[in-house]
DNA sequence: GAGTTTGAAACT
DNA sequence: CAGTTTCAAACTC
């Protein structure tokens, strides 16, 4: 298959195909002539294929949300899962065939890279359809893709990623079309392959029945590509870990793989090779671990599991640990969203790691934790709050830190282990460094990351797992039910959920664990816990039981709404303003003055709203009244937007997004701050960073002027650096326009990012081409720079808009990003309003209420234009990332870039940002 | 590490 | 629906 011969003809018909193809996704494919159907084909649109493929994935997949919040399976996810996939698969494979992907993906990929990402959206779908489907070599090659390929691929990926995002049924189509064969056929063979498992190859004839007689083919096809990797494989970069950990990393690979066959996500993309190679290493490690964190996917869980027989059928999985299928999928596929944005981020924030790491050696024992990833929304969001802004090291760290607690690692082992990205940076490491380090260290943490973070708690975990999974929890406690109590907190850096109940048997909602929807690990210190999978149905029933007297009880806390300033814009540039997210039914504070981790607000970053019946609210992410005043404002804005600029705005509309973004912001600094804004702004401090909506600031000018008053308020810690960190900021900003430059300024920014709304708001202001790239650049950690600047050199603007948005995932994401991203995904790609989507589904019903408004607005001004400054807080850069992913809906990379970010940024944050933040508050009078 | 505080969850 | 109790996390020492 993957003669020269081959490859080339692929790569000429794959052109003239995308071409066609891009002309047919408009109207209706053409059917009749062979060429025609060839090219339909090859459209993503296809609504035959896309049933098919829809069924498969979505039944496997989309059942399995842990969340009663169903939105987060939506095809979305599956993408996200799928890329995981791919980039597991190509890991494995990949390290036989790097080179030889290369050689094959050049060609088809090249094309997709030169740009054809930023140029459309479609075009790269069909590209990377087309290519895969062309030739199963290309898949390989682009799974495979050299080190520079992972490096650039991202970009791409994230362009292919955000176009399927954008258009699910594009992907599908081209999956079920394209895909069955090339994909699939992938798949397979790459299992088969790998592992040589029937369990794989049967799960996924399972999930698709019509790929059965497929398979066949499919294998002398992977066969096929597997010595074309080989030939090409010593000339590519190859990953060195790649190859090398076949035995762990196949394992590992095989069994994610297992399990994302098993939910159906496993269809291959097209596009996703590509993609795949980008994330390799971080994606797989973090599907890893998301594998190794056991989910409870409940009802689908359930049904998964039975039809697998066992959490595990494949030994791989066995090895690592129990973990259901069903959960594991859920699990992928929410982390799939985090693990994403994670990747990029991480890779660039790892790299460093990755570097210390790998010369350290320790790899194994950071490892242990699988950085994930902990799936839940609610988890997620609780975790990210927790570390909302930070540095991306220091973010790493701490996830690590948790897993570390246990284990005495180095930060620079921790970070390694916990960046899924890692192993994209041990790719890139392990190009600059002996392989051999970085392949025992991806060994390692391929290991650690499948095993359950239980096993994962001392680096000897590993022993751990088989008697875990044998023993029962309790074992687990006994252990060091302390140690891990303390460390336990709730969160583990990767927002894994973690407990320490004693009473409740770990099945009711004080059990973060189960309110999160997953089972415990063998990190929970909890005693008598039935939240395991052995329980599954005791699990299950006790749940249905919570649920039948609350059906939100396990939705999301943490409701992402848009807030007035979230103001969208999505019609043309997607630009995703930042949307915060509130508590789902509020906190009930009464002396902790929603300072303290106490307050489900301001644990999870958010600001109180309406639905808070707290007493004397400080919540530094925005205070009850701020809420409510931000509101009105709101409102006000819509009114006033409406009559305003209904026809400017739709003029600027036609203009370019850079246009009319520049013009948006620049309206909204011309836009007089509505009264209450000021209002606001004098009466609080870090709150009010929250309420001042970017666009209310006019300037830079009036951003510092807020900021002196907001500096004054003693509760706002960040203020000092808040100031320090506008001026960075803007300059940040300028440059981000330019593209890659982004990234070096970026870097300051991201480290001030978090903690500062500021930041957000001179985003918002600063006339950036893309409101992505703002993003990124505000986000963007130094370390995500600095890798970025290593090894996305590559990416271009428009790429940098992406990989910056992966970037800003890192420092923003950290707060609900998971469960953000899961909604927001689904919501997104149903329908227009990326703005509706967050409240739609999780939103309960006091999120409607501010959102409706919002919504509203949206819908009635043109408002969408402008592109409402995010609420200045850490929370915001967080938003702004959930904005991406609204704006995922739309169809812009943008959402891709934005789910990735959830995942780790809690972690940077947390450190840096969070830490201090607390410090602060504890000194704040409680 | 033990004990206290806190607020959500569960219960009445 | 409101009040009380239970619970586990967060926090303090």
């Amino acid at each position: 298959m993957d003669s020269p011969k081959t490859t080339t003809t692929t790569t000429t018909t794959t052109i003239s195909a995308t071409a066609t193809t891009v002309s047919l996704s408009d109207s209706p494919p053409v059917q009749e002539s062979p060429f025609s159907n060839y090219i339909s084909n090859l459209s993503p649109i296809k609504p035959v294929n896309t049933a098919r493929v829809a069924h498969g994935l979505l039944g496997i997949s989309s059942p399995p949300l842990v969340f009663k919040s169903p939105h987060t399976a939506s095809d979305r996810q599956i993408n996200l899962l799928r890329r995981f996939q791919y980039p597991q698969i190509s890991g494995a494979e990949t390290s036989k065939i790097d080179d030889g992907s290369k050689k094959s993906v050049d060609s088809p990929e090249d094309m997709v890279k030169s740009g054809i990402c930023l140029t459309s959206s479609l075009i790269v779908d069909a590209q990377t359809s087309d290519n895969v489907n062309n030739s199963e070599q290309d898949q390989p090659g682009s799974s495979s893709g050299c080190v520079d390929e992972y490096l650039s691929d991202p970009v791409d990926a994230d362009c292919a990623d955000s176009v399927n995002l954008v258009n699910p049924n594009v992907k599908k189509s081209d999956d079920a079309l394209q895909s069955p064969e090339s994909n699939l056929t992938n798949f397979k063979i790459v299992e088969s392959d790998d592992i040589n498992d029937k369990g794989t190859k049967g799960e996924v004839s399972q999930a698709r029945p019509e790929q059965d007689g497929e398979d066949p083919k499919e294998q002398p096809t992977s066969e096929n590509k597997m010595e074309k990797i080989k030939e090409e494989g010593s000339l590519a970069k190859q990953p060195s870990h790649v190859c090398p950990n076949f035995g762990s990393d196949l394992l590992v690979d095989h069994a994610s793989r297992q399990q994302c066959y098993t939910s159906g996500a496993q269809v291959a993309h097209p596009h996703e090779p590509i993609q795949l190679i980008a994330y390799n290493g971080s994606e797989v490690s973090q599907l890893q671990r998301g594998m190794s964190r056991r989910c409870l996917q409940f009802e689908q869980a359930q049904q998964e599991t039975t039809k697998d027989g066992t959490y595990s059928p494949n030994p791989a999985i066995n090895l690592f640990g129990s973990i259901s299928p069903a959960s594991s999928t859920e699990l992928e596929i929410l982390d799939s969203s985090q693990v994403e944005l994670t990747i990029s981020s991480h890779k660039e924030q790892t790299m460093t790691a990755m570097f210390s790491a790998n010369i350290s050696g320790k790899s194994p024992v950071a490892v242990s934790k699988p950085s994930g990833i902990g799936l839940h929304l609610n988890s997620i969001v609780n975790t990210l709050p927790m570390g909302s802004g930070a540095s991306g090291p220091i973010m790493s760290h701490h996830l690590v830190e948790n897993k570390i607690s246990c284990s005495k690692l180095s930060n620079l082992v921790e970070r390694v282990s916990l960046t899924a990205g890692d192993r994209v940076l041990q790719t890139k490491a392990s190009l600059a460094t002996s392989s051999t380090t970085s392949e025992s260290f991806h060994n390692m943490e391929s290991f650690n990351n499948l095993q359950p973070p239980e096993h994962q708690v001392t680096p000897h975990n590993k022993r751990r797992f088989s008697s875990e999974h044998a023993g029962n929890f309790e074992e687990f406690s006994p252990s060091s039910p302390k140690k891990k109590r303390k460390k336990a907190s709730s969160t583990d850096g990767d927002g894994c959920k973690r407990c320490n109940c004693r009473k409740t048997k770990c099945l009711k909602l004080y059990c973060d664990c189960f309110a999160a929807g997953i089972y415990c690990a063998a990190i929970c210190a909890c005693q008598g816990c039935f939240n395991r999978p052995e329980y599954e149905d005791t699990v299950l029933e006790t749940r249905q039981q919570i649920e039948s007297r609350n059906p939100l009880a396990f939705a999301p806390k943490i409701v992402q709404h848009v807030t007035e300033f979230q103001a969208i814009d999505v019609e043309d540039g997607d630009l995703f303003t930042p949307y915060s997210g509130r508590h789902k039914t509020g906190c009930n504070c009464k002396r902790s003055m929603c300072v303290k981790k106490y307050c489900e607000c301001y644990q999870a970053n958010v600001g109180c709203s309406n639905a808070c019946r707290c007493e004397g609210c400080r919540n530094i992410h925005g205070r009850k009244e701020e809420y409510a005043m931000t509101q009105e404002i709101v409102s006000n804005r819509t009114n006033e937007e409406s009559l305003e600029g209904m026809a400017d705005e739709k003029l600027k509309m036609v203009s370019n997004n850079k246009f009319l973004h520049a013009e948006l912001y620049d309206l909204r600094s011309l836009t007089p701050p509505t009264p209450s804004f000021e209002y606001i702004s004098h009466d609080k401090d870090a709150p009010q960073s929250r309420l001042l909506p970017g666009r209310y600031v006019l300037s830079s000018e009036s951003d510092f002027s807020m900021l002196p008053s907001y500096a004054k308020s003693v509760s706002s810690p960040s203020n000092s650096h808040g100031n320090d960190m506008l001026p960075k900021t803007s300059k940040s900003l300028d440059i981000a326009s330019h593209g890659q430059e982004n990234y070096n300024i970026t870097e300051t920014t991201g480290q001030f990012s978090p903690q500062f709304d500021e930041l957000a708001d001179f985003s918002d202001h600063t006339p950036l081409p893309n409101p992505s790239s703002i993003m990124m650049a505000s986000s963007a950690s130094s370390k995500t720079q600095d890798k970025a600047n290593v090894s996305q050199p590559q990416v271009y603007p428009g790429s940098a808009r992406l990989s910056s948005g992966s970037s800003l995932r890192w420092h923003s994401s950290p707060i609900t990003p998971m469960t953000r991203l899961g909604e927001t995904k689904n919501q997104a790609q149903d329908s227009d309003c990326g703005l509706y989507e967050i409240l739609e589904d999780d939103t309960p019903e006091i999120l409607k209420d501010s959102s409706a408004p919002i919504t509203s607005v949206k819908a009635s001004s043109p408002n969408k234009k402008r592109v409402s400054p995010p609420h200045s807080h850490i929370r915001e850069f967080q938003s702004s990332s959930s904005a991406g992913l609204k704006s995922g809906r739309g169809r812009k990379f943008i959402l891709k870039s934005v789910p990735s970010f959830p995942p780790l940024t809690p972690c940077l944050d947390s450190e840096d940002c969070t830490q201090q933040k607390y410090q602060k508050y504890r000194h704040l009078p409680l």
